[in-house]
DNA sequence: CGAATTTGACCCGCGC
DNA sequence: GCGCGGGTCAAATTCG
């Protein structure tokens, strides 16, 4: 559930997200100028808000109900995580300190040879800054524009989807994420990743040029697949709204994007670029795992928006079959992927 | 052929 | 001390 999520970031953040969010909301706390910024001005929301059918729902457990999320998406930083990158030493005084230590951690665990060592005293041994991003979306895997390479997927109590767990493929980097559904919220897909990566963006792998043709969506009943235990059920098909949706995509290309996993990005995506939604999830992606660098490099990679329509098609998209769908009226609602990140530094 | 994924086994921490 | 749960490894398999 949710709550996961919540309990991770919210312990720390306080009683509940809201604050956060609501602070998020209303004129980014900390957040890097650029990333909050967008993220809560952009609050594209309007654009998007193609789907907003799951969203909703989510929020109402999750965050806020509603309100939350005006926007579209929301973020909530525990304390000072978006920082890390940059001003390290600012705020949180107790996060940063990981980054560096995520490295060596891992050489020493590639040194050694028996795993049981490293598996379980190396790993655990080092704590690194936990960023958890919630997404609505059919799909599991959001595409931060950084390779990861599948290690294992298990079962967790209380949630009938799997975890999959994944790790940077890039030479030296140590940045792990796991990534599960909500046990109700077949839409909810929460990523968690953890520790920061020391490499800038792999050139895109997909976005990198951009032909896209938005329309066609590719088969998403794949990445459905995924999660999906026993909810896929949910689906309902909602085709017409999705084309509003899609109309409203205007957003200038460039900024980059948050996507799915390879296969659903391939149709929508490229074609697609809004600026508004990948700028923030990248961002999110970034300020936590990021590369040094403060900046985010931004790399094309599927606007979010993709997903959603793709969900729209599919039919995912009321998990409880509630008549939340035809809010969506106009983009007027709220988005129907709520992203939330929370950064953990332990 | 190389890379990525799948899947069972292994290990550790924690609670009882 | 034992069992449970979570996380990771690595061989085998699949995919591009």
């Amino acid at each position: 559930m949710q709550l996961d999520v919540l309990d991770q970031t919210g312990g720390q953040i306080g009683a509940d997200s809201n604050p956060i969010w609501k602070t998020m909301q209303k004129g980014a706390p900390d957040w890097r100028q650029d990333n909050l910024e967008v993220a809560s001005s952009a609050s594209a929301g309007p654009e998007f808000c193609n789907a907003s059918t799951s969203l909703q729902a989510q929020n109402d457990t999750q965050f806020e109900s509603g309100n939350a999320v005006d926007g579209s998406t929301t973020f909530s930083n525990d304390e000072d995580e978006d920082e890390d990158e940059d001003d390290r030493g600012t705020h949180g005084s107790v996060s940063l300190g990981y980054d560096g230590e995520g490295d060596e951690s891992e050489s020493k665990r590639r040194k050694l040879e028996a795993y049981a060592t490293e598996m379980s005293g190396a790993t655990r041994a080092i704590r690194e800054p936990r960023v958890v991003v919630q997404t609505t979306s059919e799909v599991d895997i959001l595409d931060d524009g950084y390779r990861w390479r599948k290690y294992g997927q298990k079962v967790v109590k209380g949630n009938p989807n799997p975890r999959s767990y994944y790790k940077c493929t890039s030479a030296g980097c140590t940045v792990r994420k796991h990534v599960e559904r909500a046990s109700h919220d077949l839409k909810s897909v929460i990523t968690t990743y953890e520790g920061k990566h020391n490499h800038d963006v792999p050139a895109a792998r997909n976005s990198s040029v951009n032909s896209g043709t938005p329309s066609t969506l590719p088969a998403q009943g794949a990445i459905a697949d995924a999660g999906d235990g026993a909810q896929t059920n949910l689906h309902r098909p909602e085709p017409s709204q999705v084309h509003n949706t899609m109309a409203r995509f205007e957003r200038p290309p460039g900024l980059g994007s948050f996507g799915l996993s390879g296969r659903q990005q391939l149709g929508s995506s490229h074609g697609f670029s809004f600026g508004m939604n990948p700028p923030r999830l990248v961002n999110l992606a970034m300020a936590g795992l990021g590369p040094n660098q403060g900046k985010v490099p931004v790399m094309p990679v599927h606007p979010y928006i993709a997903q959603q329509r793709s969900v729209n098609e599919m039919g995912f998209m009321l998990p409880r079959g509630e008549p939340k769908v035809e809010p969506l009226s106009e983009w007027s609602q709220p988005p129907q992927w709520a992203i939330r990140l929370s950064s953990n530094y332990e």
